[in-house]
DNA sequence: CCAGCTGAGTTGGTTTTGCCAACCTAGCTC
DNA sequence: GAGCTAGGTTGGCAAAACCAACTCAGCTGG
């Protein structure tokens, strides 16, 4: 049942929840502030039994919520809302974006731009040290540590 | 035949690309070191005719470069290595890898570290400004340009 | 010079997953 | 109490993935 594989690669974990055809792009429209059931499957073109099996993986593994809303004069519906963990996807988001823009490009250019809130400087994402300055790819180490696997996935 | 989505979307461009089963696994290997069909085959213990749906699709998108080449008393062989724009989707894979570190962890914890070159100080992946500085996300606006679609994708 | 080995796939049949349309259910409105 | 709507579930079909077996080309050993 769990769609975590039991990897020590937390790539592959995170594949495990976040991989499945549609998700990623069910978290884009999440993060344009889409939440209700309906939403999700008019403005992606889903279909509504992938949908539930993915909104359902979302919530277990505590990307999304489920919240019970009830509007006045209405009945009580469902809305599903990125948690703080969620949100943190942000990122992942913004590096696939960024990277399709670069070397996938539309012919009028990028719907969506990065900017710094206040202003409009443009922001990439990028590998940063623990004092906040950028760190070029080149500059990255990667240091495989004990629990690295012998082998598989 | 094409897979990539005619989407004004880049995250949906990207994903047409990146975005089925596998290929961030088979990207992870090969930014290990692994180049080989054989290696790709039995590190992951996928399906031959998937891996090399796979490996057809990321060359055909410029992610990944197939070289013939000879090894000295052997018969020349396919090699595939990532290309310059290949090498630029480290900050996706480590943005995943950040995400489940922290979110899906492991007992074990994390198999591989990613640190500054020299000396090893932590780095993460994150949102920088044109001046290097690191900006949280909360002060990264998102701005629709006229590319933003009315519906769909 | 022919049998066997190895890397890099291709082919064929089965299972899983996704897709589509239709249906269901609860509560509200009329 | 009939119909509307949001939020799903169910069933049949099509596409994709999986597995095992096979191919093919060039070396290697006998």
């Amino acid at each position: 049942m769990s769609k975590v594989p039991d990897s020590s690669c937390s790539i592959a974990r995170s594949l495990g929840v976040l991989g499945e055809r549609w998700t990623f792009l069910i978290l884009r429209e999440a993060f344009g502030g889409l939440t209700r059931f309906a939403e999700f499957r008019d403005s992606l073109g889903i279909a509504p039994d992938v949908l539930a099996d993915r909104l359902a993986t979302l919530v277990r593994y505590g990307v999304m919520e489920r919240a019970t809303y009830q509007e006045p004069g209405s009945r009580s519906r469902s809305a599903y809302a990125l948690t703080p963990a969620g949100r943190e996807l942000n990122v992942v988001l913004a590096a696939l974006q960024q990277w399709g823009d670069l070397h996938l490009p539309w012919p009028e250019g990028p719907s969506i731009l990065r900017r710094v809130r206040d202003g409009d400087r443009p922001v990439h994402v990028g590998f940063v040290d623990d004092g906040g300055k950028e760190i070029a790819p080149a500059d990255v180490a990667m240091i495989r540590t004990a629990a690295y696997p012998g082998q598989r996935t």
